[in-house]
DNA sequence: GACACTTGCTCAAACGTTTGTGCAAACGCT
DNA sequence: AGCGTTTGCACAAACGTTTGAGCAAGTGTC
């Protein structure tokens, strides 16, 4: 084989012209009255010669690509990589080629990922946990693209979200109802501006106060780095003498600090405590002691973002879609299927 | 704003011609002798109109697309989830965009991905976990692309795969170190015919050979479900009257399934008994009982990958990569850097 | 003032498709 | 035979970019 076989090296051996074979591979060949004989010869040689339509200069001709673009902040993570199963599913039923790219919740790079994908005129995009809402849909705006938020809430486009305050409200009623009577809630990690945290911990506030119980001074948002959490979560056993009587902790990754201290202490050291992640880990469910663990529907949040796509929505209206909350040591629904 | 800016816009808007426009875009302007007041003139228009040039066109042009991709089997798994961000790191060092695309380990859709891809002129590809090893390839030197195979070596192309034989006999030792005197290991999961689990399976008997004791009959292969995995160590705990001295898990799903029949039993069970896991995650290392974990090296895996790809390797090499042993309750070297 | 050389651009073709338009031959009808 | 209609295809433009070639005006040299 020389270079590349095109529609014309097609044209030259079927002796035709390229716009009779690209009606043909096209299927568009009865409308343009090609003969049904002329029709099998090209379609004989395209696939002797293993054609393959160059998809850039088709995408030029038309101004779309047939590509749809789902931006992330990161990979290596459950949630994010249940996301990109979910996305790739939903984006081939409807014939599209689903690519992903994540940006290291980096704006800059979040800006050039949804930059690059318009370039390459994706037709449409879903941008996942955002952390620039207004350069991202700036970008599509102008290249009028159809695109949506998910996780995140964007701004000038519809965003899909998990219903964090709900979630916060069921995760702190399951940690209440296990802890023992009169006990005190804890909640760690995250940051207060983030919009995912504000959420959770109104939903904590919420549910505390509904059964009487004040949770001021208890809201410790040291962010999400593992060893921060280490050193907050120790230093908060030190003050107790212990655990707290339940702990809401906000992410996994909080979750994987926390538990560096926790395997440190005694067996004993458990008794009577409950601990709760707003995130889902199958292993983390079946630790020594009971998790209470949140799990965010990947599947249904991607589901929502598509049906907005489709019927081209435009407007900055949010969906809220409920999350899972996965009891201790039980095995979800779905049962390890973001495994693999 | 009308439609999509190109560069005959900017060229009107700047009184000059395409040529010139794209020439000063490019960087290209010393070369073909623009005036620097010109090129000046051109970026303000091209800045203040938001230009964004249209790789598609681009690319055709070029015959390249500045596009790298990566395809794997799914998302949905710490091991290929590391692989896509270490995967994304190494293509933008290099100057390319990162994309990437899973298979759900069907051959068919293997081959659409990469054909997907290439029909888009991706400069380079690497391919993870190949299901069609043969398809893939000769798709990829039908378009002179450049590729590479990882995880699994592949036919045609080099590949770089963990060293799954050394992983194994290193792990097989750690179990046969910490169990009891005398006691017999146990392999679970997998399939024969697979070539990693061949190679672990190797590794086993060899390190198992190496201290005098015969593998023979130990071995269950019995695939990858967690619920066939289940179902076959309760089996065998049944017909060994409790939990086997040492069991070698082959995969974290089988572990999935183990652990659901594990954690049903009582903490005596667990006394003098270790068991090991040929694939890591942060949470199952922290488990009621020991656990052995092997760590492959993703970063190690895509670096070996990239350079192969830079010095545009092209015979049949196979490049194997240790990976990590991480003993029981241990965080290992890069704590929780896959967690997100 | 003739000549060569430099400066600063523009022209046009090409990359591989798709698609509106047109045209020649064949056919049917009177 | 003359006319209109159908059949079966080809031509050429366009998508947005890059790039080899060329051209006109200005500058310097003798």
């Amino acid at each position: 084989m020389r270079d590349k076989t095109t529609i014309k090296d097609i044209a030259r051996l079927a002796e035709a012209s390229p716009s009779t074979v690209s009606a043909v591979l096209n299927d568009t060949w009865q409308g343009r009255r090609i003969s049904a004989e002329t029709a099998e010869r090209v379609r004989r040689i395209a696939l002797a010669q293993g054609y393959r339509a160059n998809l850039q200069a088709r995408g030029l001709r038309h101004g779309r690509s047939g590509l749809a673009g789902l931006v992330l902040p990161l990979h290596d993570n459950r949630f994010f990589a249940g996301l990109s199963q979910a996305f790739e599913a939903e984006a081939r039923a409807r014939g599209l080629s689903p690519v992903v790219v994540s940006t290291r919740r980096d704006p800059e790079e979040e800006r050039r990922a949804v930059g690059t994908l318009l370039a390459h005129a994706v037709d449409a995009l879903v941008i996942a946990g955002t952390c620039d809402p207004a350069g991202s849909h700036r970008l599509c705006a102008e290249a009028r693209a159809a695109h949506v938020f998910v996780d995140l809430p964007g701004i000038g486009a519809p965003s899909v979200v998990s219903d964090n305050r709900g979630g916060a409200e069921r995760l702190t009623a399951a940690l209440m109802d296990a802890m023992r009577p009169g006990g005190s809630p804890w909640f760690l990690g995250g940051r207060p501006g983030d919009h995912a945290t504000a959420e959770r911990i109104a939903g904590f506030r919420a549910e505390t106060a509904r059964r009487g119980c004040d949770s001021a001074g208890r809201i410790i948002a040291c962010g999400y780095t593992p060893a921060r959490a280490r050193a907050e979560i120790a230093a908060l056993c030190d003050r107790l003498g212990g655990l707290p009587d339940a702990l809401f902790v906000n992410s996994i990754m909080v979750f994987a600090g926390v538990l560096e201290h926790l395997v440190t202490l005694p067996p004993e050291a458990f008794a009577g405590r409950v601990v709760g992640c707003y995130d889902y880990d199958p292993f983390a469910a079946f630790l020594q002691f009971p998790v209470h663990m949140i799990r965010q529907d990947a599947a249904g949040l991607i589901g929502e973002a598509f049906r907005l796509l489709d019927r081209d929505a435009r407007g900055s209206e949010v969906i809220a879609v409920p999350p899972e909350l996965v009891p201790p040591r039980t095995i979800p629904q779905n049962p390890f299927a973001d495994l693999g």
